[in-house]
DNA sequence: TGTTGACCTGGCCGG
DNA sequence: GTTCGCAGGTCAACA
């Protein structure tokens, strides 16, 4: 190759990414609302069409426009893959769908419920909010994950018209809290389970940074190791804090939408449920699940149907 | 192996 | 204003 063309054809020198406050992407098959809203994360809040709330440790406001969604941080980031990763921004969508079977009830919950995504959230974050879930409203555990905040994180950087948000805490604060003051912020019986797990994470008994190398049923049988988590923590988990999309977490509400629809009402464990749940939708398990436990929980609380409403924005 | 009650707390509802 | 059953789960005791 002569040298002339050589230096011609080099490539220019990257220039470093100018950082920026604000981005806007053009989206497809996504619903902000439904996503941020359908109980998978517990730190976002609406004021009309505006959403904000932090975002792996970062505050952010979100506003979908149809195929619009625009992101506004407090400070210049240089790049925004953390905000993509954690909206799962670029999640094959329609690709996702393509492996399921001929199913009627999925069929219908997409017609109704599409655009719902899964975020890949902290899985910290993640483990001690749904150790806090059970028996608990979203609004309840919103409560207490909020007192948490306050109590134990950091202040963080303003977005300018919006109330100052708190870092999630890290476990080694939570570690070093005592079992009242973790009921004392409304955490109740499930406050000695929070406290043994920031400590297992703390001391690197439980490596959660690990366990998205590992397999599933290996990282599923790590968390259940922890005291308070069992099948239904440990998989919700694996899906919204590792990645493990396989995972189909059995609560009250799809334990209920399964009975009904696969098994015509008979009685069937629970571990049976997600057994059949993973053989049947196949490596996008916890995707069917999210919409199949959507579409129940929307069709026993009409109130809640508002979420069906398109964004405004 | 499957079933049942206890565990905190707060919003809801009928009296 | 008060009472009561209930809620997106887990654990341990018991049959």
């Amino acid at each position: 190759m002569p040298a002339g063309t050589c230096a011609e054809s080099r490539p220019p020198l990257p220039l470093p990414d100018t950082p920026t406050t604000r981005k806007v992407w053009r989206i497809h098959d996504y619903r902000l609302d439904l996503t941020l809203q359908c109980g998978q994360a517990f730190r976002w809040q609406r004021h009309g069409p505006r959403w904000w709330g932090v975002a792996d440790g970062k505050p952010v406001e979100l506003v979908q426009n149809g195929t619009l969604l625009q992101a506004r941080v407090p400070e210049p980031v240089p790049d925004w893959a953390w905000l993509e990763n954690y909206l799962q921004l670029h999640a094959p969508l329609p690709a996702i769908w393509a492996t399921f079977p001929d199913d009627p009830h999925l069929h219908r919950a997409r017609a109704q419920w599409h655009g719902l995504r899964l975020l890949r959230q902290p899985a910290w974050e993640c483990l001690a909010s749904f150790l806090l879930s059970s028996c608990k409203r979203i609004e309840q555990i919103q409560q207490v994950i909020e007192r948490l905040c306050r109590r134990w994180g950091d202040p963080l950087p303003a977005l300018e018209g919006l109330p100052t948000l708190y870092s999630f805490p890290p476990p080694g604060r939570i570690a070093a809290a005592t079992e009242a003051e973790l009921r004392a912020c409304g955490a109740g019986f499930r406050a000695p389970y929070l406290l043994a797990a920031a400590r297992a994470v703390d001391q690197g008994r439980c490596p959660l940074d690990e366990l998205p190398r590992r397999t599933y049923p290996e990282a599923r049988a790590a968390l259940m190791n922890l005291p308070g988590v069992g099948p239904k923590i440990a998989d919700c988990v694996c899906l919204f804090g590792l990645g493990f999309l396989e995972a189909f977490p059995v609560d009250t509400w799809i334990a209920r939408v399964m009975r009904e629809r696969y098994f015509r009402g008979r009685r069937v464990s629970e571990e049976t449920l997600a057994e059949f749940g993973r053989s049947r939708f196949g490596p996008y398990a916890g995707y069917a699940q999210q919409y199949l436990f959507h579409d129940r929980r929307m069709t026993d609380r009409p109130r809640e149907a508002h979420l069906h409403n398109p964004p405004s924005g």
